[in-house]
DNA sequence: AGGCGCTTGTGAAGACGTGCACAAATCGCG
DNA sequence: CGCGATTTGTGCACGTCTTCACAAGCGCCT
């Protein structure tokens, strides 16, 4: 590092180069490349072309090169962008050169699986505190760690400096374990409870609900089955749809 | 049901009202919706203002209105929705009028409480058969069901009709089972394994990646951090937020 | 019946994200 | 040393999504 040259920026190369503020949508991208990078590296390759990595991240060429080039990109024209140098770039922006100390509350289910999930500790974390309502859990170890009460937690955070919580609690447990997160300082939180959480300002909250998921690609398999359902003519039909039932609108016609 | 009047639309109730092609981001938001309305159709509710369910489901009431006008939407004005009917607009159009089967490929840490979790049975879906490739799984009883090897996929997709495919093995296998699964049919893909699938044209797939929603938000405490840190003394207050955290909203103003 | 308050549905404007297409930059080679 | 092959970085146009603001519609009360 220090040996490449900012274009704009100033020297002040090793200090603190102020992370510019990134569209959300590059930001959602950003840890697609770097996985797909770090595998690049792990084969041996020293370079890559954004054609080349965007297909390993899934993406298409130009947006990628739009996106690196938010982050004051690293790359050479001619040859492409250097794999380690990139790796490093990301990981800074993410501010992943740090391991961040996660607290995971809720060990049922799905919290168990996540305490044992390795992608969290292979991908800059590190898993700071189990922890659970349930008293007849309060002991049991899992992956090496114990589980400790909900309540322990104010004394967790003292002791480690908790930057995310992660709750996998049942929806009814949800707020209250939001509230008790942020008491303690935390200002992101993962949560998979399916609930809305409502937090202050400043705490960043990102849920996943698996039965979402779901539901969205339900969504499209019903879409495709009543397509697929038209027939080639299209004027009778009945069977599926009926004549003009809502927005028609502009003439589809699916022949296939 | 049928005693709705559509504005524009014709009688023939109870026949299916061909789907209208909804925004992406509609479709996203529409289980969310679903949700929040079993939530109010519990606690008593008949009918709910697009401000009541936009805060149930965390989002803006604008935006709601939109979402729902889309799909024909069935409110009244100076009144609201009907809960009842809107859950069955819903729920018709994300195509959960029949209960569809997934097949669930790799029983491994994850896969495990997947198969045990039960927002996808309680929210429309019915895990048809667990799969593994690794003989010692084989045979293993979870939560009723007996895994079997991903082998018995052709024979499984032949006596179900398996219409999701859920890919919870590690990133080296995914691949394989993707191809598998559309070799059996299977056109819509939740995969949990970090990486990217190639599909053929019309399979859709959803990734699910848990360490990248962690990384996402690493870079959100990074970039708050970096905030907070340009402030006159920049060293300290380690415990809490020195500013004023709560809902301020509008004159956030933090440094520059 | 008529007026009033409330709520939906939607046009229009603006913000945001995407993808094309090409100039600028770099390397390798003769 | 200059030239061509290659690949980045980006201006621009387009499409999608969000948000505002308000007319139209509905029920209730007098």
């Amino acid at each position: 590092m220090s040996q490449h040259r900012h274009p704009g920026a100033p020297g002040r190369a090793g200090a603190v180069p102020a992370l510019p503020d990134l569209p959300e949508a590059t930001v959602a991208r950003l840890p697609e490349y770097l996985r797909a990078l770090h595998n690049l590296a792990e084969t041996g390759h020293e370079t890559i072309s954004s054609e080349g990595l965007a297909n390993a991240a899934g993406v298409n060429s130009a947006k990628l090169r739009k996106d690196l080039s938010h982050l004051g990109s690293y790359g050479t024209r001619g040859v492409g962008y250097d794999v380690g140098l990139l790796i490093d770039q990301i990981e800074y922006v993410l501010g992943l050169t740090q391991r961040r100390a996660v607290a995971l509350v809720g060990v049922g289910n799905l919290g168990h699986a996540l305490a044992g999930y390795d992608g969290f500790v292979s991908r800059g974390f590190r898993i700071a505190a189990l922890l659970d309502a349930d008293p007849a859990r309060v002991g049991e170890e899992i992956n090496g760690m114990t589980v400790q009460h909900v309540d322990e937690l104010p004394r967790v955070a003292a002791e480690e400096s908790i930057a995310i919580g992660v709750i996998a609690t049942p929806a009814t447990a949800a707020q209250a374990v939001a509230d008790q997160l942020v008491a303690v300082g935390v200002t992101s939180i993962l949560n998979f409870a399916p609930c809305v959480l409502s937090v202050p300002d400043g705490v960043d909250v990102r849920k996943v609900d698996l039965a979402i998921e779901l539901q969205i690609l339900s969504f499209h398999e019903h879409r495709k089955a009543s397509l697929t359902a038209l027939p080639t003519t299209g004027g009778s039909a009945l069977t599926a749809l009926p004549g003009g039932l809502a927005v028609t609108e502009s003439q589809e016609a699916i022949g296939t």
